[in-house]
RNA sequence: GGGCGAGUGGUGAAAUUGGCAGACACGCAAGACUUAGGAUCUUGUGCCGCAAGGCUUGGGGGUUCAAGUCCCCCCUCGCCCACCA
């Protein structure tokens, strides 16, 4: 052992260790204690930064943590492999995408070892490779053979660089989530899966998740966004076509004074027909069509529409009223038709007042009643129903239902949910991605590819530098096939799936990674999974998360696994930023911005145990961290003087290894870092159980090191002495191991045990040794703290007082005032209220 | 507009059920040791004040013996959803 800290030979040394020693091997049998401990698998895109590594290091706590208590632990690792940036390499530079993909997983492989991370390797899965993706193209299978996966012709969300997106990854700008461009609608055929039909399950099984962060499941809550109400069947009062509604006030139908419409509903082009009207609602519907739907769902966007010379009839009573196109429905949502209540509206409060539409009160204020003729809002709280014929006098929210029942009655309506969330969008036109696995044949469709013929491989010569969109389709070789059902020729689909497709069902393939007969075994992912602890950004809360969620309840459904979710708990750490010196803000790091830190200089001046120590110190690891560099140096220091502790008092603590602590034989100052020391241990399982605090655990170990500096050891100290200072280092050297794993790995050698610290088991707390004789408590005048008195531990609340009271200092406090009041707070404060 | 979360020293931050605000660390200051080092050790460090003492958790009210924590109003910031019928 020498002096000086040498994580550079010890880091590297132990790294082999853990390899050669198959440490985080783990076999899928059945164990006493299992768990399930996943990290969400990167992106191969280059190099990784610190802010990365938060992620991992979080990971790995848990893990070694897990281990340590007794746990047979799962921790894998692998690549999401397939997706955009590979393919764009692949454009510019001319170097093939697997290629590429390939050689980021080796270099942000070597960077997860040089952390100090502890995977099963065996179990390693890349996205892109085909013993994976022949998989994924089962999964695909596994939704068109239920009935999940259609094509339709649809305008799409459309991004000139990346293709095909789906509505979740559109940002609310109407700009593209990867690459910030501009996303318009396009009308394509494509590949859809049915998530909508999982709305309902999706929502309401977010109830089970109660290890779930509340944020996320309110993300999720409100991306599929469930709303009640009616769906009423008014009509064209002129032709008799039915135009229904969705609405989730139909306590107001009284009052509906006009109808829009979505400028792409389908009755707009019956509606064309011999209409003296066709050149402005032609105009009015072509215009808005150029408009990009974030434009058009701007807030500050003006009302606009124009009459169609037709009206409808509502079905509650009758009266005819105007038909409207307009530019603030959507077709997207509900009917796409709008029955318009402007008294109880704002929206079409406004659009009527724009143009002069009639509104009709229905629903009375019983306060300060409201008038048609002057009323400058909506009236849009609850009230009395007035103009509402049989309903009159009653109250709107309770009316509500026997509105619906009535009109269920009368057969031109229904009680009806709808959602938010859109179909999933799963066809992407582009070559780096697992081929759909449908072949179309002129005579007999669509027909999906028999599964003893996955995988649909992936061509490897193909041109990428076409501009001709995706270059999979000018492979002829690829395309000419024939029709697995009638034998005659026909083409591949070329369209591959969304790379989101693939990581929605890795978490079980880990399992059985090089299963080569089925994706994963019933037996052996009923047992492993639900995923213990999954760990991963927030920035995946409602695209990933979602996917996930709902392709394991079709494998549930399918009868491939028994679980109905994949993950039990989620942690989402949160981003590290780091303040870029080109405009002094923070920003999360990124090679744009120009503010990331590279681990690898880190770890080669302070080493990986230094890196780890301080992302977990940082702060409160779900929020944001502002990386500072000189903090890093402070935590370096601090393992050097762990580090020096042992060296310096490494005689004493290998002549004590025999030595027993016994609290009847201990003097105060080893009784006190006895006592820090089971407190410690308490503190740091409490902060690791569950409750993800690994700041205030560091500061735990932190205070322990203080508390071992009081008890200044010499060779002549008492047994006692050495005997409670060994078991505090030894203790010390496990607590820090899911933090520090090397130096504690190197350390637990040092104090002559045999390699391999995972193996030690985890300190237990001795409750007796948390007891004391004495304690310092505050004493309060009428709240305000006076003094601060040492009393004996032994004394009830009721002679504590009595105590207090007795003091002399406490006597002079209250000399002239007369004691109203004593309050005692056990081991705290004691309050005087005295007047 | 709706929902969720946050606001504490120079900085990152602590604070089971309401019970000694600022643990732990960074930074800073002074000192010790040293043939100057970005090493180590000691001490100090919320603010005002020479001091006694007073003030202090975004602002203002309230409940309580006691409020960072609970209630009401307001301000600021972050995130999610949003012409959603």
């Amino acid at each position: 052992m020498e002096e000086r800290y040498p994580f550079e030979t010890i880091e590297p040394k132990w790294q082999k260790y853990w390899t050669d020693h198959g440490v985080f091997k783990v076999d899928t049998a059945v164990h006493e204690k299992k768990y399930y401990c996943l990290t969400m698998f990167p992106y191969p895109s280059g190099t990784m930064h610190v802010g990365h590594g938060r992620n991992y290091i979080i990971g790995d706590a848990v893990t070694r943590y897990k281990m340590a208590r007794g746990f047979r632990v799962l921790s894998p690792m692998g690549w999401d492999a397939f997706g955009l940036p590979a393919e764009n390499a692949a454009k510019q530079r001319g170097v093939h995408p697997k290629e590429w993909t390939y050689s980021n997983i080796k270099q942000m492989k070597r960077q997860l070892q040089s952390w100090g991370i502890g995977y099963d390797w065996d179990r390693e899965i890349a996205t892109c490779h085909p013993d994976y993706y022949k998989w994924t193209q089962w999964v695909f299978l596994k939704l068109h053979e239920r009935g999940l996966a259609y094509q339709k012709n649809a305008p799409v969300n459309w991004c000139e660089y990346c293709t095909t997106l789906a509505n979740e990854e559109v940002l609310a700008d109407g700009t593209c989530e990867r690459c910030g461009r501009k996303v318009v609608k396009k009308d394509l055929t494509q590949w859809f899966f049915k998530i909508t039909e999982y709305a309902g399950r999706l929502l309401d099984d977010l109830s089970l998740l109660d290890k779930w962060p509340e944020k996320v499941r309110t993300m999720q809550g409100n991306w599929i966004g469930r709303s009640e109400g009616a769906r009423i069947e008014f009509t064209i009062a002129e032709t008799g076509d039915p135009c229904p509604v969705f609405t989730t006030r139909p306590d107001t139908i009284y009052g509906v004074t006009f109808m829009a419409l979505a400028p792409e509903h389908p009755l707009v082009g019956k509606l064309l027909a011999d209409n003296p009207h066709a050149a402005t609602i032609r105009a009015f519907v072509e215009t808005q069509k150029m408009v990009s739907a974030a434009e058009r769902t701007d807030d500050t966007t003006k009302k606009e529409g124009v009459f169609t010379g037709f009206h409808v009839r509502n079905p509650y009573n009758g009266e005819r009223a105007p038909l409207w196109i307009t530019n603030y429905v959507l077709m997207e949502y509900g009917t796409g038709a709008v029955m318009a209540v402007p008294a109880h509206d704002q929206r079409d409060f406004d659009f009527a007042k724009t143009y002069n539409l009639p509104i009709k009160v229905v629903i009375q204020n019983p306060d300060t009643p409201i008038d048609a003729a002057s009323m400058q809002a909506a009236y849009v709280d609850d009230g009395v129903m007035v103009n509402s014929a049989p309903f009159d006098g009653r109250g709107n929210r309770e009316a509500m239902h026997d509105m619906i029942r009535y009109a269920k009655e009368h057969a031109f309506g229904e009680f009806t949910t709808h959602y938010r969330i859109r179909d999933w969008l799963i066809s992407r036109q582009r070559y780096w991605g697992a081929p759909i696995p449908i072949v179309h044949c002129p005579d007999c469709g669509a027909v999906p590819v028999p599964e003893t013929q996955l995988p649909v491989l992936l061509p490897d010569d193909v041109d990428f530098k076409t501009e001709r969109g995706n270059p999979l389709s000018y492979h002829e070789e690829f395309v000419q096939t024939v029709c697995p059902k009638c034998g005659k020729p026909a083409r591949r689909e070329t369209d591959t799936l969304a790379q989101w497709l693939c990581s929605c069902w890795y978490y079980l393939r880990y399992v059985n990674p090089r299963l080569t007969t089925e994706a994963y075994k019933k037996e052996d992912v009923d047992y492993w999974l639900p995923v213990d602890q999954y760990i991963g950004g927030i920035e995946h809360a409602v695209l990933h998360l979602l996917y996930s969620r709902f392709i394991l309840k079709v494998l549930h459904d399918a009868g491939t696994c028994s679980f109905r979710e994949p993950f039990g708990a989620l942690f989402t750490q949160g981003m590290i930023c780091k303040r870029s010196e080109k405009d002094g803000q923070l920003h999360k790091m990124s090679k744009s911005k120009g503010n990331v830190v590279s681990p690898d200089e880190l770890i080669r001046e302070y080493g990986a145990d230094t890196v780890r120590l301080y992302t977990l110190f940082i702060g409160p690891p779900e929020k944001d961290a502002e990386w500072n560099e000189a903090a890093v140096e402070g935590a370096f220091r601090f393992l050097r003087r762990i580090w020096r502790r042992v060296y310096e008092t490494r005689a004493i603590l290998l002549a004590s290894k025999g030595l027993k602590p016994d609290l009847t034989k201990m003097e105060t100052p080893e009784r006190d870092l006895y006592r820090k020391l089971h407190e410690s241990v308490a503190k740091i399982t409490h902060d690791l159980e569950g409750a993800f605090q690994f700041n205030t655990a560091v500061a735990q170990i932190m205070e322990l090191v203080n508390s071992v500096d009081a008890l200044k050891l010499t060779g002549h100290s008492s047994d006692q002495s050495k005997a409670v200072y060994r078991e505090t280092m030894e203790s010390l050297v496990i607590l820090i191991s899911p933090f520090a794993p090397h130096i504690a790995e190197e350390l637990w050698m040092e104090l002559g045990h045999p390699p391999g610290i995972l193996a030690a088991p985890w300190p237990e707390v001795n409750r007796s040794a948390l007891a004391r004789d004495e304690i310092e408590i505050a004493i309060q005048l009428c709240g305000k703290i006076r003094s601060r008195e040492t009393i004996p531990t032994r004394l009830s609340p009721t002679e504590v007082e009595a105590y207090v009271l007795a003091l002399e200092s406490v006597k002079t406090m209250l000399k002239g005032l007369t004691v109203r009041k004593v309050v005692v707070v056990p081991g705290k404060l004691v309050n005087v209220v005295a007047t």
